[in-house]
DNA sequence: CAATCCTATATCCTATACGATTTTATAGGG
DNA sequence: CCCTATAAAATCGTATAGGATATAGGATTG
């Protein structure tokens, strides 16, 4: 069997558990994946299980289970006779839908995560928050990458310490999306973000369930605005 | 081609929009989606994909595809070199985070919805809210399927009035799961639930959408208690 | 008798070749 | 310019074969 492209680290499983060596049908999957979350497969375009299989040198059967999975996420969408296509671009609707979702989800997340945290939560939180890592590099590009890793890592680790997977879940899940329409609109987006989750942080650091959840509601509607030129 | 078990039909599409003809690998994910929904495939058991290529006469690839697609959706699971299986009987944990999730998006949708409505969606609402089918058959199953459907699609109904397709999908994607959960479990729970739809319905007539809110965490939180001892 | 090892079968996973059907592109005619 | 017809390309599904692994049951050994 020749892999050549995926490139996957079989041996990199966690110590003490055992870890079932991967499908074929999942290395694609996640070859796809980071594709479509980097760009290198543009929103809307077509997705051939031909091109695939030259690409990664395996053959239909694995591409065609992974290309499934990802219809079932959302990702891709298929046609019959067409073929699969990359989930086009979000439209403004949908944006509007999505920060309403996350206004509903997010405040309650943070307030019910206050009362959880502990020393050792709340030094991961502020690892996440990236006030340490703000002024680290100049390329631009680099600088934004950073950020959307980290923005991703807060929230998540918020929606976490909510106790509450299923909430994480689904924002982890809209997420995807948002990080694909986002890649394609961020001027310097980052540094009022940054300010915002120092203002969670320190609601966090006091113990506040109401400011917690404010500020998350300041955070998230000023994020919607900010991105909201995208759509002019 | 034979096409025996999946019966299918293609000819149902509705007026002037034009309808592509179903691929075989959708036919065997609605297949399969409805032996999931039907507990004919017990939550946690094993699929085999032989023994679905005998059951529908179709080969493996779209079967695997299809598979791959709910895996995708999380209604099945895969272990490499195992199989895939039905996923597993929801657990106490998880149903509390569903209706914690319920709780934050429900009663939100059931306020906005409220502002939006006229007397045709009204009316949609009063015949889900299942006022007029209550006293309909003495068979208890069948009671029960009729209360589950219509229930269905009054939480829905309410989500599409409330103008969010986003929060819309979430609920309904949750709902696959519940109704798996519920089908277990289903004493008679109904009566109580249609009178809190009614409840519900009042606050819409009223044109209060604070009521309705408050109604629709009522009936979330009493759903939630009824169903509860399920887990002793 | 119990524990371990081994073997056999079933199942999964992948590759490959082929045919049927449909889309898409191209060219020609009105 | 638009419509139609033919040809090329792509998709979808089938069938089949072989390698790899899991699982069960039996054989061996202490």
């Amino acid at each position: 069997m020749q892999n050549s492209d995926l490139t996957v680290d079989r041996e990199a499983h966690p110590p003490g558990r055992i870890q079932r060596a991967n499908s074929l049908a999942g290395d694609v999957y996640e070859a796809i994946f980071a594709q479509l979350m980097s760009l290198r497969i543009a929103p809307g375009s077509r997705i051939t299980v031909d091109n695939l299989v030259k690409e990664f040198n395996v053959s239909h059967t694995p591409i065609r289970e992974a290309l499934g999975r990802l219809e079932g996420e959302g990702l891709v969408m298929k046609t019959h006779l067409i073929g699969y296509r990359a989930a086009p671009q979000i439209t403004r609707r949908r944006f509007d839908e999505l920060y309403e979702l996350r206004l509903l989800l997010e405040p309650a997340a943070a307030a019910k995560a206050t009362v959880t945290l502990d020393d050792e939560r709340l030094a991961v939180l502020q690892e996440a928050a990236g006030v340490m890592a703000r002024r680290v590099g100049k390329d631009e590009r680099l600088r934004y990458s950073n950020f959307a890793r980290q923005d991703a890592i807060f929230h998540d680790k918020i929606a976490e310490f909510a106790r509450n997977e299923l909430i994480r879940e689904t924002l982890n899940h809209q997420h995807t999306h948002f990080h694909i329409f986002r890649l394609m609109y961020h001027s310097r987006v980052t540094e009022e973000a940054l300010d915002e989750h120092e203002a969670i942080l320190a609601a966090f650091s006091a113990g506040d369930p109401d400011a917690a959840e404010k500020a998350m509601r300041v955070h998230i509607e000023n994020s919607r605005d900010r991105l909201l030129p995208a759509f002019e």
